[in-house]
DNA sequence: TAGATTGTTAATCGATTAACAATC
DNA sequence: TAGATTGTTAATCGATTAACAATC
């Protein structure tokens, strides 16, 4: 498969796609046209086929798609045909909520290890999952695998625990604590601001 | 103040600086440069000056920014010098994570009514505020003068809520169900999905 | 005055939209 | 064959980057 330049606009809609996909052939829809796409995930149809025409020709001219052999596509482009391992740290509401976020299972987005510096916390179990001490952080998400972790600190231990993933040689970091983060670049890192979003309505609402 | 096509990402960087400069001024910093707020931020000096550049000279050549009159600007800019009411439907782990989330409050975010259609939720408190059965909806938004609805239900009934939403007269709604609204073109709406960032990162993780 | 840093213009880059040929 | 819908190219639009003049 040639990647060439894919915009991550293209992606995050993949994503979106693929779920509608899923929501669609679920309820018994085999095929499926951009338009019916498009409108499903409020884009326009063009978009749709322009985002799929950077992996090749997954549709029928004059017919649409296969419902179930597209989102396995886009599932194989996005690599969420197998599953990820994922760490989380902090258990505050927000940890607490994405550990037992139905979504991310949902996606074979799986969270392995929750870790909290609280004794209170720590023993105590989420989802099946018991909470284990930061200090264990290294050694556990090297044994299990993990790729991918997650932050949801206080923004005041959110460098620190980022440098401990760095360490334990995760290869992405996903970070809810409002703080920008320093790690090495060939580090993922993304940011997940959950006030900016009503922010930008703030503005909108006050100039449009 | 004269506005013209100021693109979103501009607003989404306002709002991080504004978070910045209201940390660096807690630390007694009083003078700041636009390279000081591009580094805090994780982008380049030069767009944080053409994004002020939209509204305003906020700063003066050769010296940089006052940081509190600059973070006052911004806020006045985005609307956040007054305080936005907001209202909350469906009391799961996540909605329970944001109507206890103090990003809000420190950014006069404020959450004044929670609503659950669960029996065993309604009539418990959530950081002092009574959770409301769903039928009251209409009117207690109407009531309390809510602007802003934010939709933490599970994604089957997310359109329901959107529609109680424009009902009650919301301006704006911000969504988490992993769903697509139809909601009339003047609300202003957004959505958050919580899983597309990390698929964002697994084909990133994959192909990089 | 010299050094520093802003504000702004022009050039580049990238993404979206529109149009349509290809083809089932 | 006619109608439908994909895949693709060209045109437009918008945002970012680079460069530098303005000025404290």
């Amino acid at each position: 498969m040639k990647i060439l330049k894919v915009p991550e606009s293209t992606i995050v809609r993949l994503s979106m796609y693929s779920r509608y996909l899923t929501k669609k052939y679920r309820i018994g829809i085999k095929q499926i046209s951009s338009d019916d796409i498009a409108e499903g995930v409020g884009v326009k149809s063009p978009v749709v086929r322009k985002d799929l025409a950077y992996f090749g020709e997954f549709g029928i001219r004059g017919v649409g798609y296969n419902t179930l052999s597209l989102n396995n596509n886009i599932l194989k482009i996005l690599n969420l045909d197998l599953e990820w391992n994922i760490a989380l740290v902090g258990l505050g509401s927000l940890g607490r909520a994405l550990a037992s976020y139905e979504g991310f299972i949902k996606r074979k987005l799986i969270i392995k290890n929750i870790f909290d510096n609280d004794p209170k916390k720590v023993g105590t179990k989420i989802n099946g999952i018991e909470v284990l001490s930061t200090e264990c952080m290294e050694n556990e998400i090297w044994k299990n695998r993990i790729s991918i972790g997650i932050i949801s600190t206080p923004a005041f231990a959110a460098q620190e625990t980022a440098n401990s993933f760095v360490k334990a040689k995760v290869k992405a970091i996903l970070n809810f604590a409002p703080i920008a983060l320093n790690v090495p670049s060939y580090i993922e890192i993304r940011n997940v601001d959950l006030s900016v979003n009503l922010e930008v309505m703030s503005f909108n609402m006050s100039y449009k």
